[in-house]
DNA sequence: CAGTGTCACGAAAACGATTTCGTGTTAATA
DNA sequence: TATTAACACGAAATCGTTTTCGTGACACTG
């Protein structure tokens, strides 16, 4: 068993100081050609690596970056999180995933563990439980250190810092706006309950858009299911116990589900009955029929997201007024087999 | 800004020293009950949080685990990380994902970033092209430095380490034996090239049971086809130019995309013509119809794989001979609309 | 009163690196 | 010859902990 090699081994061995080894490896021009190289090729042989937690403890600088995310076993969030993942790897930084599985307990603990010196900034998207309870002193605390917090998606006004999010309510109502257009007059929504920022904003899309264009609301028509609901009857129940020609669902999986609801019941899609879904997973490109579905550009939105953590990172101007910004994605509609396209 | 506050500011406010701070945080009755609640209490106040750094490097123990996988948008993978994730949370590790992009030089460079103190052990499935290459010297090094490592899916001979897979071989062969069992003859079997150590062993599992059945192997029903391959044109006209009555897809994408140049040319399934697919997906559960499928474990997986770095890793038995596992998991058949079941 | 023991705490080393500041040696200059 | 400057290197502090080993103060014992 080779264990690593430390400078202080290196100094021993060719006796010279350790700080004479750690100079001649970053090549000072305060140590001698020879001694350089003797060290360096020594070191090389030994295949000499710096331990990253003593650089950690002497800069004050992990190059680490926590995620802490509601899932993993999500499309969305693991486009998002490859978006991070890629960027910052490609900046020298390593992502530490924490997942909170949608629990406030966890995202807590989750934090606190990681803002004990194990990264250098946090990038999240709140955990339903999180956002219902409208609790964010986890988050506050964070900031307040002077650690860097990035948050995307499910985003909180109460927080100031920066964030990135999609056009939520203007993909839903370009998506109604669409189904009208093909005459649809009865659409429905299916959405989750309220506390989620990103439904509520899809619902208030969808509500616009129906007035804008002098179409009654039926809130018969919008069924508010609990997240990731697994069970099939009460969708099954709203589908065929109302009257319907449209669609809209905040996400693929309803979508998908209702799908098969409407072809049960005989119906043609998209000739009788159009439909829409939010998150443009792989659900949406290998359904039968190809299921229509606004993208929300996850590994973009890492990106972005990781981009700003690192810029806030490496040039944290200290005491100059902070300026945080929220960057709006533009979500955009794929056309596929389960709408009428032009 | 209120930064983090460190034994050093205690023991300067208090007037003790660092070490009867340390002490009493820990409760060390070697310190004066009066002496201790004055300390306790002012840490409480400001919220003392011990630096995880020091204690690492101080420990030599990070209490973080690495993970490297080829992609993470990948469902398998996705689950496999999260029995890791959710195991090693819970004993206290928090989880720094790489994502080698089925590149051997992202492997590489991923390995040493973190093998230089940043975690205590590694667990990895290896890239395509790592595979390909059948160099492993970088784990090779990982593991003479004595840090542990675990192989899961796709893993190497030539490591010796712990390992978790599935019996993939046998998988295939039980459902290759199902579908003779419906009275198929013409079994098709659509895999990935073979130096996926993975789809290798299926292939092993096709090819026995339909020996063992007395079929006659056609090779114009194999088709290999880069992984992740995205066109469609090749898939189908192997499949249309082929007489076949069933079909065995190494992953769900292959399967589903089948099943719709099935549907496409009027054939009925599960009566014309079946289908079972490797990796029980979303996208099983969602397609029409619901696809049959092996089901891999993954969740289960990740855990027993974090088990067994963990195990290793805080009780690595220093000077005696190390004992390695390779824990083999039975994957299960899902049975849905795509074959006919009993 | 000398010797012993307990109590409560502090000094210092250690983990592995970086960096500032000195300092002894040599050569160049006045 | 005395002064200075450049050179090449080492000592020590530092990051924030933990832990071992002292040690001064006091009480108790014979």
């Amino acid at each position: 068993m080779k264990k690593k090699i430390t400078l202080k081994h290196i100094a021993r061995e060719l006796d010279v100081s350790i700080s004479t080894v750690s100079k001649a490896l970053k090549n000072s021009d305060e140590i001698s050609r020879d001694t350089k190289e003797r060290i360096q090729s020594f070191a090389r042989l030994y295949n000499y690596k710096p331990n990253n937690i003593a650089i950690s403890l002497k800069n004050k600088r992990t190059k680490n970056i926590g995620v802490i995310i509601p899932d993993i076993v999500h499309h969305f969030f693991t486009t998002v999180f490859r978006g991070i993942e890629k960027y910052a790897n490609g900046k020298g930084y390593n992502v530490i995933v924490c997942v909170s599985d949608e629990s406030f307990d966890k995202e807590v603990i989750n934090m606190e563990m990681l803002a004990n010196g194990s990264i250098d900034g946090f990038i999240m998207s709140l955990s339903a439980e999180t956002q219902l309870r409208n609790d964010f002193n986890h988050l506050r605390e964070v900031t307040e250190q002077g650690i860097p917090l990035v948050l995307f998606d499910r985003i909180t006004e109460e927080i100031t810092c920066d964030k990135v999010v999609i056009n939520d309510k203007e993909a839903a109502y370009m998506a109604v706006k669409k189904l009208i257009g093909t005459g649809r007059k009865r659409i429905a929504l299916i959405t989750t309950e309220n506390y989620l920022n990103v439904s509520e904003k899809r619902a208030e899309g969808y509500y616009q858009a129906l007035k804008d264009h002098q179409l009654d609301i039926d809130e018969e028509l919008v069924l508010k299911l609990p997240y990731q609901y697994e069970e099939e009857v009460v969708s099954e129940k709203f589908f065929s116990s109302r009257q319907m020609d449209a669609v809209l669902c905040v996400n693929e999986i309803f979508a998908i589900r209702c799908m098969r609801h409407a072809l049960k019941m005989g119906l043609r899609i998209p000739e009788d009955i159009e439909f829409i879904g939010f998150t443009d997973g792989i659900l949406s490109r290998f359904s039968s029929p190809r299921l229509t579905s606004i993208a929300q550009h996850g590994e973009r939105m890492g990106t972005i997201a990781a981009e700003m953590l690192i810029q806030k990172i490496e040039f944290a101007d200290d005491e100059g007024e902070e300026e945080y910004r929220t960057e709006v994605l533009e979500a955009t509609l794929i056309e596929r087999e389960s709408t009428i396209n032009n």
